[in-house]
RNA sequence: GUGGCUAUGGUGUAAUGGCAGCACAGGAGUUUGUGGAGCUCCUAGAGGCGGUCCGAAUCCGCUUAGCCACCCCA
């Protein structure tokens, strides 16, 4: 290895290795068929777009805009971004290609990498994979808690067992200016005992202050008035209808007053889903509380208007990949993975090494795994290669068998050997593992 | 952007200023065509740059990276 250069991945940033990528391809397989069965059709997204696109969308405001963006500059004096998130992307390409003429609800979904530049901790990567489902053209709250659905089926289908469902509304334009001054004016005389924190959200965005973790803020915010309280009519009967969705569905959902989240579109309703095991964890070593989402997500009605489109209303949410591997893996839900092969195949001598490549051509054609070592020679090595991948079976196709057109078959377990002709050795060896 | 902790073969670790050692993994063997145990041998290491010192993995500075926390978020 060269002493002085020394390549690594960039900062937050990971290889998915092979021993690590039939979890991924897991979780990608399980997503698309149950977006199949919910009607939900798969789009993907470049992952740049034009840097103006989240600034609008995602909002000026925003963490994320203001200073989580990967931006760069082409030739022609493009300003792209590395997409920091889905929902702007499919915005936009529900706008381009005139979805709206289309039956609504159109529902979409897509899952690949996204970029944000900030320090990378636990559960927090520049580089990290999210999935995503939209759905635009219909207001009803039952596609909310579809949404909120689907994602709860994903996570307990991957053996997630304790989920909590937080869920509010944040009322929309109506509403929302109204609340804001109301809390505002409860917040103002009070401001010197917030942390500083609360001090600069209260100027910033005064919502943020609900969901501060300190026990001073909290104090303060549980006599604050509650948004919830003061949804306007049209608001209050969505999420009333919200609730009653998922009441239906058996969700366990739990209201969360104080839920606010930090994306700017957002209207009516929003959610996250925690799994309990990591808020218990987290306190058991007196930590304070760790929000680390495993999902989010909420309503958007003014977003596709505020993207040049019509006034489509639309709801989408979206999950960390890596936030669910990281806690399937802490919580040693994780399936081993599969063995590799089910056979294993030793050759001895030039001639049957050349025999042993379109043997495992026939084995390919039906389907059977089939490993091999064709670098080495010694039968003793090849048999403890074959040990070491726990194949049930390994075949010896030796010099005197060539000859003789036959090879053997070798029981692992047990150490029983038959010798078969090679013609028939892949009905042999289907026989055999069928048992 | 701020703060704390850390950095030794591929992996996990040891050695408190004096020969970098161990385990696992990997490779070659263990009498020539039969695995799992044992044994023998081999491969492979101080993130980078500088400083102190006769001598640095060890002390100091800078830097890079990792982990964790704040902020914020999936």
């Amino acid at each position: 290895m060269n002493k002085k250069v020394k390549f690594q991945t960039p900062t937050g940033m990971h290889d998915i290795l092979p021993e690590d990528q039939f979890l991924y391809e897991k979780i990608w397989a399980l997503v698309d068929d149950v977006a199949k069965f919910y009607g939900f059709g798969k789009i993907m997204t470049p992952i740049v777009e034009d840097a103006a696109l989240y600034e609008r969308g995602t909002g000026g405001t925003t963490d994320i805009v203001e200073k989580q963006m990967y931006t760069l500059k082409t030739k022609g004096d493009d300003v792209l971004a590395l997409r920091p998130e889905f929902t702007p992307g499919i915005v936009r390409s529900y706008i381009q290609h005139g979805m709206i003429a289309l039956p609504q609800p159109i529902k979409l979904y897509t899952y690949g990498p996204l970029f944000r530049y900030e320090h990378p901790q636990a559960g927090r990567f520049r580089q990290f994979h999210q999935v995503d489902f939209e759905v635009f053209g219909e207001q009803s709250a039952a596609l909310d808690a579809q949404i909120i659905q689907i994602f709860y089926i994903i996570l307990k289908e991957l053996k997630f067992s304790h989920l909590i469902i937080e869920v509010n509304s944040i009322g929309d334009n109506q509403c929302r200016p109204y609340y804001k001054k109301m809390l505002s004016n409860y917040l103002r005389p009070r401001q010197t005992s917030l942390c500083a924190d609360c001090r600069r959200r209260f100027r910033e965005n005064p919502l943020r202050t609900l969901d501060c973790k300190e026990e001073k803020c909290q104090r303060i915010r549980s006599q604050a008035p509650q948004f919830i309280d003061h949804l306007c009519e049209e608001c209050k009967n969505h999420f009333k209808a919200l609730l009653e969705f998922l009441d239906e569905t058996d969700l366990p959902y739990h209201l969360d007053p104080y839920l606010v989240r930090g994306l700017d579109y957002y209207t009516k309703t929003v959610f996250e889903i925690f799994s309990e095991k990591t808020m218990e964890q987290t306190k058991e070593k007196g930590e304070v509380l760790q929000r680390n989402a495993l999902v989010g997500g909420g309503r958007y009605d003014g977003l596709v208007r505020l993207l040049g489109g019509k006034d489509v209303p639309a709801s989408g949410a979206a999950a960390g990949v890596e936030r669910i591997v990281g806690l399937l893996r802490e919580m040693q839900l994780v399936p081993k993975s599969e063995p590799t092969a089910e056979i294993f195949l030793a050759q001895l001598g030039d001639l049957s090494k050349k025999k042993s490549l379109k043997l495992l051509e026939d084995f390919r054609k039906a389907k059977i795994q089939v490993a091999e070592s064709l670098g080495r020679d010694s039968l003793r090595t090849q048999l403890a290669r074959a040990d070491k991948l726990k194949v049930a079976y390994t075949l010896i196709l030796g010099q005197k068998e060539v000859l003789d057109g036959t090879i053997v078959i070798r029981k692992m377990d047990t150490g029983e050997q038959d010798t078969v002709k090679l013609a028939n050795v892949v009905e042999e060896v289907k026989k055999r593992i069928k048992k």
